[in-house]
RNA sequence: GCGCCUGUAGCUCAGUGGAUAGAGCACCGGCCUCCGAAGCCGGGUGCGCAAGUUCGAUUCUCGCCAGGCGCACCA
């Protein structure tokens, strides 16, 4: 079916049928990758191997060519060329075409799913910011590729478990406890000294309001630490339920939440550093716990257990590590911001010292996000003074557009996010052009029902009659989609779906303002309802990975 | 000082060891008695600098220059 493999599978032939008839010395011969070529003056298919092989072969690569190509005998192809420094340039009879647009009508909405990832079990940890405050936009953005990420990988055959870490533990977490604790007392009247590690949003004081309304001031009653240690747990369930019901509104599901005071109540972290004694990995020294990252290529040793006793954030960080490679997962994939990237060492070396490959863990680093809105750089909300929430980006461009420019960037670019753009409802925005094409699509299905057509079943259409250069081109960016998302997963590059999907509507476009599909001969217009069928499935698939809607009419 | 990311068109960014380096925005000019003009068609002297590897480098390596982010017994 996928035509690159039968050519493959051609040309390994005609090269060995070449060494076999004296035309080609013996030898070891590369891989024959096969491309698109940049024009289409260059054919259906091209594949520099002649050139790749010169040199084992000894040959030059033009000479490789000719050999390949007197040996190349398949009806389906309608002739070869040598190009350039030696190009092989495949030209196939125009039928593929319409048998590549069959099998894609023959998959229907599952078409661009493939079995690339072979059932391979991977877990994809992404956003697991504090639950001390609301989300901001560095938050956002790896919220909408965290999550496209995880639909690519399903969509390319993996099996993947999306995970939040809940940082329940630690220093944070009693900083918001004594945040909420100040706020409280402030609002029953009191003069109270801010924390110096306190968190200042307006957030916190909507929950010690809200403490007051239920509560009133029976907690000043309490013993101080009685009542810190309630106003942690009631800081830390609003909070966490704040985080799901923005990140719900996102778009974005996590099939685990997995608690980091779960890791201490469970002696996880005591029996992670026994482990890591036992094989020589942990030291003593001044008084505090060492892991001995150096041995993995870490600048510095680091602590894990501070000489107080109290374990450190990465001590945790290695107990989670450890429990994710246990649960089975072969592979882990980390997102992180850039400003964390010091931290990929150590972990790495963490799990190294359990036995573990390195390469287990990947960590993606999402570079940073700026806002622009006229021209000027947005640095603060202007609403509370305190950096741009998720939600307030929802409520100003939409969920659609928000998710779609943070995925459409490679993520070791720094973002320019213009809002303006991201807010228009115009032609100037690619996210609504995607849309426009598929909601374009749906009209031409509601026309040509109103006019009686049946389009339940497209499969009788007979697709040879699709052979305008439109049409012909429009099949092939098609039929790139599988590959495409194989492709994407496997660089971990959700962008790459983003710019095929705009790509694959632009084509589209031009393919609508230039052949009639409704109120035609009523063969061709079947066969270009089918044609548009195909295209409708794919910009749904690509925009369900993008977790962008596709809406019906706009 | 060390580490990670980046430097491509006026702006924001894709892209590739190969044949004439692309898209969106902006700007200029065309296209609706016809399936949605949120559309289409046309208009382009650009890979930071300098060396190396290679038949071939914008892509790989080294060195500069510039920007961002880090360099805690914080998380």
């Amino acid at each position: 079916m996928d035509m690159k493999i039968v050519l493959q599978t051609a040309v390994e032939k005609a090269a060995k049928a070449a060494m076999a008839a004296g035309k080609l010395p013996q030898g070891e011969l590369p891989e024959i990758l096969l491309e698109v070529p940049p024009q289409k003056e260059f054919g259906d298919f091209a594949s520099n191997f002649a050139m790749q092989a010169a040199r084992s072969l000894k040959t030059n690569p033009r000479s490789i060519a000719q050999a390949i190509v007197e040996e190349l005998r398949e009806d389906w192809l309608e002739k070869v060329e040598i190009a350039g420094p030696g190009f092989l340039n495949f030209y196939l009879n125009p039928r593929w075409v319409h048998e590549l647009l069959a099998g894609i009508l023959a998959q229907g909405d599952r078409y661009g799913s493939t079995k690339h990832g072979a059932g391979q079990r991977i877990q994809v940890e992404f956003v697991s910011a504090n639950p001390t405050g609301p989300l901001h936009v560095g938050h956002g953005r790896g919220a909408a590729v965290g999550s496209a990420l995880v639909n690519l990988l399903r969509a390319a055959g993996y099996d993947v478990a999306s995970e939040y870490y809940i940082n329940d533990a630690g220093n944070q977490i009693d900083n918001l406890a004594l945040s909420v604790e100040a706020r409280y007392l402030e609002l029953l009247g009191q003069t109270v000294e801010f924390p110096a590690d306190g968190y200042h949003g307006e957030d916190i004081v909507d929950t010690a309001r809200r403490i007051v309304e239920h509560h009133g001031d029976r907690f000043l009653k309490l013993s101080v630490a009685e009542r810190r240690e309630q106003f942690k747990e009631i800081a830390l369930q609003e909070k966490l339920a704040a985080l799901k019901e923005d990140l719900a509104a996102f778009n974005v599901q996590f099939d685990h939440w997995f608690s980091e005071r779960t890791l201490h109540e469970a002696d996880a972290i005591q029996s992670a550093c026994k482990a890591l004694r036992e094989k020589g990995y942990l030291y003593e020294q001044d008084g505090a716990q060492w892991l001995k990252s150096t041995a993995y290529g870490d600048d510095k040793d680091r602590v894990v257990i501070r000489d107080n006793g109290v374990p450190t954030y990465l001590a945790a960080d290695i107990a989670y590590h450890r429990n994710k490679m246990e649960r089975g997962f072969e592979q882990l994939i980390n997102i992180w911001g850039a400003d964390h990237h010091g931290y990929i060492c150590r972990v790495k070396a963490a799990i190294a010292s359990f036995g573990y490959r390195p390469e287990q863990l990947e960590v993606l680093i999402l570079q940073m996000v700026s806002l622009f809105r006229d021209g000027e750089l947005v640095k603060m909300s202007k609403r509370t003074g305190q950096s741009v929430t998720l939600t307030e980006l929802m409520e100003e461009v939409g969920t659609d557009a928000a998710r779609f420019f943070f995925i459409m960037r490679s993520i070791d670019s720094q973002l320019d996010f213009d809002l303006n753009l991201a807010k228009s409802r115009t032609n100037e925005n690619p996210v609504y052009y995607i849309q426009y094409a598929h909601a374009r699509i749906c009209s031409i299905f509601r026309q040509a029902e109103e006019a009686g057509v049946d389009t339940t079943d497209l499969s009788a259409a007979e697709l040879s009659l699709l052979s305008s250069q439109w049409e012909v081109d429009l099949i092939k960016k098609l039929g790139e989609y599988p590959e495409e998302i194989s492709q994407a997963a496997a660089e971990r590059a959700p962008h790459r779906i983003a710019r095929y999907v705009h790509d694959l509507a632009g084509q589209f476009h031009t393919f609508y303002n230039q052949c009639r599909i409704v109120g035609v001969e009523a063969e061709l217009q079947t066969a270009r309802l089918a044609l548009a069928k195909g295209v409708q499935s794919a910009i749904r698939h690509a925009l369900a990975v993008l977790g962008v809607s596709a809406p019906d009419r706009m």
